[in-house]
DNA sequence: TTGTAAGCGTTATCAG
DNA sequence: CTGATAACGCTTACAA
């Protein structure tokens, strides 16, 4: 039932091979420091595949004091965005050969008890927090006293490393493709009011909307990352006594709910509305209307931020702030965009 | 720097409060047994306080072979679908005290390096894997060496406790909807030809169709669970001389490369063909055409695969299958679904 | 070229 | 009610 129970120890190996435990764990874990007779090498390999002997971890750990394993704690593992940084940084750490815990950031957040229990001393090297807002603050200072940590999309307050996407960038690339296509009313619908990068991108918008017309007026709505959101920011829009006649949205899932309001109140878009979104997600082409994106290294994100915390946990000098600039924002044009109508009326 | 350094052990809290190690440590897991003045237990629980001592899980978990850890091998978790079960089976393991090891079945099939890693004694108290086609079996039975491990959606040819959606429910539901409607021309877009998932939703419509129609045509075509794969098969029914009046599409994904296909053909989806999704994923109702689906508890499936494996590891007995069969699959009427159009011709 | 022995931080057994 | 002590399986000075 339990095959660890049977599970052959190094000494066993060792006694097989008739050595002592120490040449038997050098060979294996090939020591390049140790010079042993092929013959007694030989035995040795031998008699760890006839047993199928597997080293203990555990015990390995506790020996090395280093466990091979990375924790990330993710907020909204749910949305397709996040799971693609949680790709990035699953690969990165699996070929440096190391393992990743998953937790869920308001889960650690608000039980105190699973949070002592996922960082149980001796468990994981360091931690990757990619959090939303809210709690993350007590959250991160309450690992960071334990393990090394990085953070992922995070304002770290400078004392933690931190991953960035190049927000600003996106924001910018979103708007400027709306305002080469003759727009000037542009609407920009952002994620959560305190989400740094939602703010991020808010800036991009307002610079270029700002150089190209001084006297601009800057219009923000506060939604959020779902397409309910997305869906409660469209009805607002809808009250208004008019439509702008772009919208950016900082996030292609509060878009999807923004084009699907769009659609039921009958509003055609790109001929009434431009818009665009912010992530070049899959379903993004399968939407109501096929939505007009800005393409973010999202993947990459995860891998810098797990190269970040190998560089940390190696030892190597690491920066405090890393803005993932390659690949750059790229605009990817689909149906959801073109110029206003002419004028009609006013 | 590093703060494992410098971490209290349970010797010093002892040493604080004036005891040994035993009953330090049985004060501190609350042991049921040990009766303790409570002036003693006080003291001890103020020192492990005052120092902010955290157990040392590694060398807990050499003494107790016990991780209080599961390993979940998964694939394709880009896949909403897969997010859903990766949620609800870290749900109920944090629930019941254990963390969460992610690994990507991909990976852990071709590197036989890796797989040892993640499955390195003691590290790991067993194993869920939800697995695609490919080489799971093979993934199957090294793993399931190893570990106690359960499966989901799988194949597990009777030696591995499997939980499974009922798919043969949830197909005859999406293809009753559609003979409900008058449908007789159905064809059926399903997952990998291998998938067992997808067979069983392809029974379930074969099973309606048949019991409909005594001689009706079972029309099926092979796609995969992606978007494009669904755009490859919807284009080779518009290859054809005649659509059906109607598609079942065996995962959401699928379904959503195939509306779109369908629309930049020109196609009236329902007024042309109506089209039924399997999977009420978030963006169904954003899609091309707001999607008919059938709802399948993926959540409650990852819960209960988790539910199979901690009742192994408790020793208790456990079912080797396990249907899910609570909640049941509900339809979810959108507007891609409508009667056929009056034949036109022929 | 190989072996001895200490110790990582816990928990469990047994004795006081 | 409390305390020595051994052991979990491994790596690594240090000896031989």
């Amino acid at each position: 039932m339990d095959p660890r129970k049977l599970a052959p120890t190094l000494r066993d190996v060792a006694t097989l091979a008739g050595v002592s435990t120490t040449i038997a764990s050098r060979v294996l874990n090939d020591d390049p420091v140790v010079r042993v007779r092929d013959e007694t090498r030989a035995r040795i390999l031998e008699a760890a595949a006839t047993l199928g002997y597997t080293p203990h971890g555990v015990a390995r750990s506790l020996r090395t004091s280093r466990s091979d394993a990375i924790g990330l704690i993710m907020h909204n593992l749910t949305s397709p965005m996040n799971t693609t940084v949680l790709d990035g940084v699953r690969g990165r750490c699996a070929e440096a050969g190391y393992v990743t815990l998953l937790a869920d950031s308001e889960q650690l957040a608000t039980d105190s008890g699973r949070l002592r229990s996922f960082l149980a001393r001796g468990r994981l090297d360091g931690v990757i927090l990619h959090v939303g807002h809210g709690y993350h603050d007590k959250l991160i200072a309450d690992v960071s006293r334990h393990v090394p940590a990085v953070l992922v999309n995070s304002d770290g307050s400078g004392s933690v490393p931190t991953a960035r996407l190049d927000d600003v960038a996106a924001g910018r690339t979103a708007t400027e493709h709306l305002v080469a296509l003759g727009h000037a009313a542009i609407c920009f619908i952002g994620g959560p009011a305190e989400a740094i990068t939602s703010l991020g991108r808010q800036r991009g918008y307002e610079e270029v909307l700002r150089e190209a017309y001084p006297d601009a007026r800057v219009d923000v709505i506060s939604a959020g990352w779902t397409d309910e959101l997305g869906e409660d920011a469209a009805r607002q829009l809808l009250s208004r006594p008019q439509l702008p006649t772009a919208i950016v949205v900082a996030n292609a899932v509060t878009a999807a709910g923004v084009l699907t309001v769009l659609r039921q109140a009958g509003i055609n878009v790109p001929n009434d509305v431009s818009v665009v979104g912010i992530h070049d997600a899959w379903f993004a082409k399968h939407l109501a209307v096929s939505l007009t994106t800005v393409r973010l290294p999202l993947f990459e994100l995860g891998a810098m931020a797990a190269d970040l915390l190998l560089s940390t946990l190696a030892g190597k000098p690491t920066p405090m702030n890393a803005l993932i600039v390659d690949p750059p924002p790229v605009l990817v044009v689909r149906e959801s965009t073109a110029p206003p109508r002419p004028a009609s009326h006013a």
